[in-house]
DNA sequence: TTATATATGCAACCCAATTGCATATATAAT
DNA sequence: ATTATATATGCAATTGGGTTGCATATATAA
């Protein structure tokens, strides 16, 4: 993974600062808030740079937004079909009940439960909640 | 539906504002926010009041709050399967995208995803969004 | 090399939701 | 019924994640 080639090729300037949040949120296998990216840059961003950044990011398709119902958004890389015109559809997301971490999980066979007549559904969002391989030793 | 049984039956104490609360949750076909019950109390209550009732009824198994990643909590009647001790598990909620409106939906047929090795569920949480039946003529 | 668009930092702000505290009211005890 | 006690309510102030305005710095285009 080119850090600098990516975050170009989602047509957006390449900066100290982005790499730095991009190769942080490329290579945890959580997704990460705005805390844990303040915590990893050491405090040395501003706050709104890292909001930004991040909006920019999803925006460009480089990350997704990840609601766990903690009132803390959290972000996540996306796979390459992702861009400026849309995040894939298939979001699956695991929240680990002891250590809270959210992981992003491939959402392998899509399924869509029946719903009632005139329901029509563009997208879906999953958040199951349990224990992760961590936290179940 | 006998709303002061109810509420009563929760463990909780009957008060008009209770009443009126819980009435208009349970006759909604779709998830309120605190300001849909600010307006339909036209003012009368308190901002806290609401908050605090909301609370009390998802503590009791009254209701469940709905996510749908507006920034706004919902809520929504439960069925009688909840309790203080818990709420059931197959929440189901759709968005439409043209009324914003949340509707809380059976699901039937639970489903899981297969997960990763080491993961185990205890609940989740599966928004979906698209158009619903009034928004669709 | 200069011009221009975008990125960054600081301060102030937004707003859904919560907390502290005094008062009112529902239920329990007598 | 009357009093005692726990809970409910209202008001004011606060919290906290996230955003906006604006001046300055820096990346890219000309």
């Amino acid at each position: 993974m080119n850090i600098e080639k990516h975050i170009k090729n989602h047509g957006l300037r390449y900066t100290e600062n982005r790499a730095v949040i991009a190769e942080a949120l490329y290579t945890s296998n959580h997704a990460l808030s705005y805390f844990d990216l303040r915590d990893i840059t050491k405090g040395k961003l501003d706050k709104v740079t890292i909001y930004r950044t991040l909006k920019s990011f999803e925006d460009s398709g480089i990350i997704h937004t990840v609601n766990d119902h903690s009132g803390i958004l959290k972000y996540a890389f996306c796979n390459d079909d992702c861009s400026h015109e849309g995040h894939t559809d298939n979001h699956l997301h695991f929240k680990c009940l002891a250590c809270e971490k959210v992981y992003c999980i491939d959402n392998n066979k899509p399924f869509l439960p029946k719903l009632p007549k005139g329901f029509s559904v563009k997208k879906f969002e999953l958040l199951l909640e349990g224990k992760c391989p961590e936290c179940s030793l």
